[in-house]
DNA sequence: CTGAAAGCGCTTACAG
DNA sequence: CTGAAAGCGCTTACAG
């Protein structure tokens, strides 16, 4: 309790010990319900009443200096705080440290400040003794990981390790745009566009990959003049969706590379009398929040698994932690997480 | 340098003291660089080249143990990784807390948990030694903060202490909301729309409040027949506005409560056959990142200080906690930043 | 069933 | 200018 400065006298565990009338040891076994430790029923009733009376709140400090374990997770982000949606990155690695009661420390590294800075922000993780590091990158090109993060376990998250040793989770972008386009053609679409993005990231393969799986599994022969390449943001679908529709055997369909692409397809559509998703149906990537739920039609898209990969890399990390193995990383196989469709409104039966 | 095994062996500050034939004090004084402490040019250069050499790497655990400060940050969320643009209060704070060589621990709390699971988040932060807490909420209700939070300097942000004893910062809602205004009557506008949100968060209240000082302060009578409410996404934007412009006498200009009602004024205004912004301007709040940008034409708006609050916050928690005065809080005043208008495409010179 | 004591890796009066 | 030693608040063999 506050004195009347309002200063609160920090109770400690000696302080608990002596209030309890034991060792420090017996607070300690009872507090932290030791294994192997049998203290008496009425022993452990009483240091657990005299610790909430007193306000006990163990220094996770000192028992990490201890135990050799700070049980804290670093989150070593790459401009990925600026990322629409990569909060979900962060949340889902907070709410599965959380059920591990482990504590998320971050650090934002800018993309352009050079592999420098991010070393000395591994390091600075390091420093406060993290048990364990993700590295999250917004693009999942292939990174060389600070050799900091060879000294702790380490996943990675949206990035590939050059040298394949530390585990990765990414999103499986080509099953996702091949369920999208199995959806397309279940709702009767052939003749299916694709509006790719021009700038080169690793995900535009994933995309083309799946959009091109999904037709060679329905059987529909790759047509190269429906695949177009624009800027990745609205006035690039705009474009590229406009030339689309202006053919005379238009697509029934467009597969945009991402939501915002996708937009601009919508005001392509519009400009042209085309009605969504009568006249043509148009899907888009990365059920960007505000964006796909708010357009009219809705958009039906696919999402990106922020959430799950955060959470993966947290479990993912604690495990690595506790085999304690000296040789932490076995498969060099990245995972691929799921990135399911969202089907909302933007895509109608085709009955041409 | 790592063993066969890989395993890396630490090293710690008697290593180096060992190494470079002095005491621990010393290397502890040179790394530190501990003012009115003289040790000769010659020992620190070796001290340091040791360090480096062995790739020494401080303990903050064990330090922030002896000197009682952990240099942590606590960032406790509430809800708030799950909306757009939070990320940016995380980024504000977290580059904040580098500049001052602290690190960022978070947490956070769902909105539906309840004061309990607030107050158990609190709580691990605390055994954390953190020296200070932020606490960030979505929407600026009063909150009756944690008790836990008394134990060590905090601060609030978007939201109000009921106590009235905890710093807080806000965005200036009001003012951009009548920044806005101000620059729909400097393009010759008389005639503009209040599209309001019909749910109740104090938010709200600062735009409507904005709105009527910007009218006011231009001489323009209030019109309540302008002022609408639906529900603050695209279909509440849409309803109103289709409302508002089907009048005979419409208005020049609409205020939107947030940018997704905008979206929705957008496409009443081009079923209606309006173009924006020659037929009718149309303005927004929120500056979300992708929809502003990416709608046609691109959509005038006021930005939150999202980053803004997040490094006041550190800032601010810094001095509390150097001050190390007793009573941490002199000011009651909420500090508001501004929201900057975002001037784009969709507001035109008034010619009626 | 319980406790005395060492030690985690640092910092910091204090002494020389 | 430099160092020996205490101590931050815990956990954990070990002994009884």
């Amino acid at each position: 309790m506050p004195d009347e400065d309002g200063v609160v006298p920090k109770v400690g565990i000696r302080d608990v010990a002596r209030a309890a009338g034991v060792s420090v040891t017996t607070v300690s076994h009872v507090l932290n319900e030791t294994p192997h430790t049998r203290t008496s029923e009425a022993t452990r009733d009483r240091v657990r009443s005299v610790a909430r009376d007193l306000g006990y709140t163990p220094n996770r400090l000192a028992r990490g200096l201890r135990t050799r374990a700070s049980d804290m997770i670093g989150l070593l982000t790459e401009e990925i705080a600026t990322t629409p949606h990569a909060g979900r990155i962060i949340l889902g690695a907070q709410e599965e440290a959380s059920r591990h009661n482990l504590t998320l420390a971050i650090i934002n590294s800018h993309l352009d400040a050079g592999a420098d800075a991010r070393r000395a922000d591994a390091r600075a993780l390091i420093e406060r003794q993290v048990d364990g590091i993700i590295y999250a990158t917004v693009f999942h090109h292939e990174v060389s990981v600070p050799r900091e993060l060879r000294a702790v376990p380490a996943v990675l998250i949206g990035a590939l390790d050059r040298q394949g040793v530390v585990p990765a989770v990414l999103p499986d972008e080509a099953s996702g745009a091949a369920d999208l386009v199995a959806l397309l053609v279940d709702a009767g679409h052939r003749r299916i566009a694709f509006a790719d993005s021009s700038i080169e990231v690793p995900a535009t393969q994933g995309r083309l990959v799946g959009y091109l799986r999904g037709l060679e599994q329905a059987g529909i022969p790759r047509d190269d003049r429906l695949i177009t390449a624009g800027v990745s943001e609205a006035g690039g679908g705009y474009t590229t969706s406009l030339e689309l529709l202006d053919r005379v055997d238009r697509p029934t369909a467009i597969f945009c590379y991402n939501d915002r692409m996708a937009m601009g397809a919508y005001r392509a559509a519009q400009e042209l009398g085309l009605r969504i998703p009568d006249d043509v149906s148009i899907v888009g990537f990365d059920d960007q929040a505000p964006i796909a739920a708010s357009v009219h039609p809705a958009l039906t898209t696919v999402a990106l698994p922020h959430y799950e990969m955060g959470a993966w890399a947290v479990a993912t990390l604690t495990r690595l932690i506790q085999s304690s193995s000296t040789s932490w990383y076995r498969s060099t196989h990245p995972t691929l997480l799921p990135c399911p469709v969202v089907i909302r409104e933007s895509v109608a039966q085709n009955n041409q």
